[in-house]
DNA sequence: CCTACCGATCGGTAGG
DNA sequence: CCTACCGATCGGTAGG
């Protein structure tokens, strides 16, 4: 139906406008005006500004999977899948799939020093999105790609690090290098704990 | 005279608000009511918002080098410091010296995708600090400490990376082992590149 | 989806 | 440093 038409395109300006503005700084005024639409029109839709900003935070994650994650999973698992999500998670911030860098960051941040159920939806997102990467690390090693003594929680976290940081010196440094640093730095890591292909074979004992 | 000492006041209350609520999210009537002064009274301290947001990066900044900074610069140049800044960061970012986490990685991402004199001035401590760890890596590779093919812009990145991934973890995620994680992956890229003292010694053909 | 409105708060000013 | 304001905008509501 329309509604629900309007609906999208009212989320997909949000998001946009949030990963400027802040989740904080995006306003349904604001929001109205360049939709060309009336305060109350747009309002009727969530409710609440509570409930615009939990609807923006789904839209995100639904832009989010759809950019970085579903393209990494037409990759075999193991070690080219981990590798395809490292990289479309830098082309990701590289192309500006959102226009005021990485939205998941910029709402970390934003909320990490607040309570509320905006701050624990942020959260959840995060913590699902360190999850899929962890996942994806165990299958690397489940596989025999990379050595069996590493920790999936611990690899996630320095690889999420190193995303932030490519975030960081991209948007805010301009810093044309930023990707190339983030790359070296994710290839140094992951090529450190790789196993090849002739010593996978030898540890399965085919 | 007392007007300076009331300006720190407000500064400091303001550095500690905008690490919760970010800097646009301060206000000059919470600040003041918070403060129990007029809006008037304090607004004419600083003549417009972006004035006290400038001073209060400023102060902010001050606050930074004295927790994290100075105490490591009396550790001896080379490897000690660069350990001694790390382990400060980390200690800063665990001791909640911003409330709402460290205020530099807010207001980074806060700021990454506007345009503004306030962006400006946050890149700018950004880049002093990014700097000033540069510096400390160029040291211990001129004492010999760390092996001298490593680029300082690089390991800079990656351990700024390793903060921002600290800070991420501790506030947002409560994780208990944030510390852990940072201290882990930090040590781990350290002791990869350093050079034992009977090797900088037989470097240095002494 | 709209017009018309509400009280509260925003940054900022006048005048002292 | 204050009181007393200003226009603009905030989130939200009434009624259609």
């Amino acid at each position: 139906m329309k509604g629900e038409r309007t609906r999208q395109v009212i989320l997909d300006h949000a998001v946009n406008l949030a990963s400027v503005e802040g989740l904080e700084g995006l306003t349904i005024g604001r929001l109205a005006s360049e939709l060309k639409m009336s305060k109350s029109g747009l309002f009727a839709h969530f409710g609440s500004k509570e409930e615009l900003q939990l609807a923006a935070i789904e839209a995100a994650s639904f832009r989010f999977i759809d950019v970085v994650v579903m393209p990494a999973l037409k990759k075999p698992r193991g070690y080219p899948r981990l590798v395809a999500l490292c990289k479309s998670w830098l082309n990701y911030v590289q192309h500006s799939v959102f226009p005021g860098g990485c939205f998941f960051a910029a709402a970390s941040f934003e909320f990490d020093g607040r309570p509320g159920i905006v701050r624990d939806a942020v959260a959840k997102q995060m913590s699902d999105w360190m999850g899929a990467l962890e996942r994806a690390i165990r299958m690397a090693r489940d596989e025999g790609h990379i050595d069996p003594k590493v920790e999936p929680a611990q690899l996630a976290f320095e690889l999420n690090a190193f995303f932030f940081g490519a975030n960081f010196s991209f948007n805010l440094q301009h810093d044309k290098k930023a990707f190339e640093r983030a790359k070296k730095a994710i290839t140094r890591r992951l090529e450190g704990i790789r196993i090849s292909h002739a010593e996978t074979r030898k540890r399965r004992g085919s």
